[in-house]
DNA sequence: GTATAATTAGAACGAACGTTCGATTTAATT
DNA sequence: AATTAAATCGAACGTTCGTTCTAATTATAC
């Protein structure tokens, strides 16, 4: 049997007789659905290729779920509620807004190096949806956006900057990592967030 | 008779007797091939959606082009070549190193007002082109960044940050212009290049 | 006007895609 | 062990895609 309903993100499966694999086979899929889609994007990732990188069958991958669209709906909708999650866990020990603008360069460098693939899908395909997945998954980005944008402003010279320019421009530089970040001579993570940090609170003139 | 050497950007027609609005359906071309690519990104483009929006035949798309890829390829090229001698022909007439990288800015932000599609088709679309034409794309793109680098670097106090950190972060403001702008919030581009210019001048303390 | 080559048009090809379906296998319950 | 439903599988469907081929048409040169 299988579920045709409204998509939910953790489980769709509401079964009482279940496989004990079920979950680590739907988190496999997904896990390999964000390698595939990371590497062709979106509408370049076929669900064959998913299915092969996952270990299962073509078919295997519409028992877990309804259509291809709803895979990317699930990753998108997971990784963005988990990082806007963490980084809401993240503020609760910070003091000052200072403190409280680097938590979220930390959060999402952190996060995304930790998770890089599963970034680069909710980045770099964000207009691949439509309609209702669409729109649920913007509601959740805006949330997220909402909360950086008014950290951005407690640290603001209001009289001299605009709130929502601001908030941009740094989005902008968070979310544009994924295109040119190296493991290999990037390994000091902290040293991002130092140095977008420095630039947004001091700028960069030189003496 | 077609050509089918390595293209080059502006004209693959080497003939004499050649029809006088051969450059024209080229152009429009390419035009269209920029609107339905910004807008259903590259592999969900389809060859005959361009053709429609270009009001030509599907197969004349084949007269002018070897391929899908070739399309994109004289876009990039195209764009990021415009865009880099814009910007160079913009420097000669700044004195200071603050007016050159308030160059940069003005530059990047006219041009991207002007060329909505094409920007976005030459960011969005970076990692869609593979072999020859990735690498010669490439190597345009890396000769703008480094003239980007350089103009920041020369603004930059080097002993407190890294100038290919702060030039990716500002690259990255840059190019993430695409998924926001709106031509009647923004009317005013050059807030824009003020708003970026001070926070990277002087950071955003409040006092 | 006629010859010649540039340009357009129509139809078709094979391949790849997302998705479905029925049959089969596996696991859990009694 | 028998029963029942979950989970997997293999094969196929219909569609869309990029590309090609040949014929028709148009523009230019003589």
């Amino acid at each position: 049997m299988r579920q045709n309903e409204i998509p939910k993100v953790v489980s769709r499966n509401g079964n009482v007789r279940r496989n004990r694999q079920y979950e680590k086979r739907m988190h496999s899929i997904l896990k390999a659905a964000s390698y595939v889609i990371a590497r062709d994007g979106f509408e370049g990732a076929s669900v064959r290729d998913v299915a092969a990188k996952a270990r299962i069958n073509l078919s295997g991958i519409y028992y877990y779920f309804t259509n291809k669209d709803e895979l990317l709906y699930a990753l998108q909708h997971h990784t963005f509620t988990t990082l806007h999650e963490t980084l809401r866990h993240r503020l609760q020990s910070c003091d000052t807004k200072e403190a409280r603008l680097r938590a979220v360069l930390d959060n999402h460098f952190e996060f995304f190096v930790e998770n890089m693939d599963d970034l680069k899908v909710c980045v770099h395909e964000m207009e691949s949806l439509s309609g209702k997945y669409y729109r649920e998954v913007l509601a959740i980005r805006r949330r997220y956006y909402r909360l950086v944008r008014k950290i951005v402003a407690e640290n603001l010279d209001g009289r001299r900057h605009d709130a929502d320019l601001v908030s941009l421009f740094l989005y902008g530089s968070l979310n544009w990592v994924y295109t040119w970040y190296d493991a290999e001579k990037n390994r000091d993570v902290s040293k991002l967030s130092d140095q977008l940090l420095k630039i947004y609170l001091n700028g960069i003139k030189a003496s």
